[in-house]
DNA sequence: ATGGCATAATTGTTATGA
């Protein structure tokens, strides 16, 4: 089972794009984030044409996220269910594995109501899961969570020290959604770093690789230790009006238990 | 010094991202 997420920072912008790289890479289950566009204008059609069911929490011009898959999804959710005004979660089972997207807020600087906004959402993740989920079944948080973990997913770090993205405050909220019972696949198969999933518009940031990690698949251990390969597709930031995220990868063997 | 670049709302300019 290969389960992917991707930040398309608008999907009517990137319709071709994500279009052209589901054909490619026929992933069962990708997980969206900053749709920007509202549930009624949201692209099913295109998307169906290539196998692929939709459920959709959308929102106007901002935010939005999405899972789509090959199995229709069940027992969709949307939101933190605490009348969140911004839609930034949505969960589904597809297949036995309850899977999660999530677009986690960027906080724009330290001090903030932004940034306070940021945390608490955080803190209100770990509650969901608390609350609805379980550690022992098999489950995937995926999405663009602003947050490198440590100093091995920024490639410069002491540029972004003080960076919303790499604050030791968002990296310990982050530490304690992982601490319910998630595991990092990307880590687990990378643990020397240098693996980014996002690089600045500006600055020719891609072409000097000043780039972070910062979304993420997270699995509860019963599938991460499925996990065979976990990888960011790098070459999906190259070429015409790419999202400024590149996608993210992992692949799970059938349960053999 | 706090930009650059991209997107959506609109048609000149603002909000937001990270």
């Amino acid at each position: 089972m290969v389960i992917a997420t991707w930040n398309v920072n608008s999907i009517r912008a990137r319709l071709d794009r994500l279009r052209a790289w589901l054909q490619r890479r026929q992933p069962d289950v990708l997980c969206l984030q900053e749709l920007k566009v509202v549930d009624e204008a949201f692209p099913a059609g295109p998307l169906r044409e290539l196998g692929y069911h939709a459920a959709v929490h959308g929102q106007k011009t901002y935010n939005g996220v999405a899972i789509l898959s090959r199995a229709e999804p069940r027992e969709v959710h949307r939101g933190l269910e605490d009348d969140d005004p911004q839609a930034r979660l949505i969960s589904a089972r597809v297949a036995g594995v309850r899977v999660v997207s999530v677009y986690v807020p960027n906080g724009e600087t330290a001090g903030s109501e932004k940034y306070a906004y940021k945390l608490a959402w955080m803190e209100r993740l770990r509650d969901w899961l608390r609350r609805r989920c379980s550690p022992d079944e098999p489950l995937v948080v995926c999405g663009d969570f602003n947050v490198a973990p440590d100093d091995r997913d920024v490639a410069f770090p002491d540029l972004w020290a003080d960076s919303v993205l790499c604050r030791p405050e968002v990296r310990e909220a982050l530490a304690g959604i992982l601490a319910w019972g998630l595991e990092d696949v990307v880590r687990g198969h990378h643990p020397e770093g240098g693996v980014y999933s996002w690089w600045d518009y500006r600055m020719l940031a891609f072409p000097r690789n000043n780039g972070l990690r910062i979304d993420h698949i997270l699995a509860t251990p019963v599938l991460a230790g499925r996990c065979t390969s976990a990888e960011v597709d790098r070459d999906e930031r190259r070429g015409d009006k790419p999202s400024d995220h590149a996608p993210v990868i992992a692949t799970f063997r059938e349960d053999r238990s």
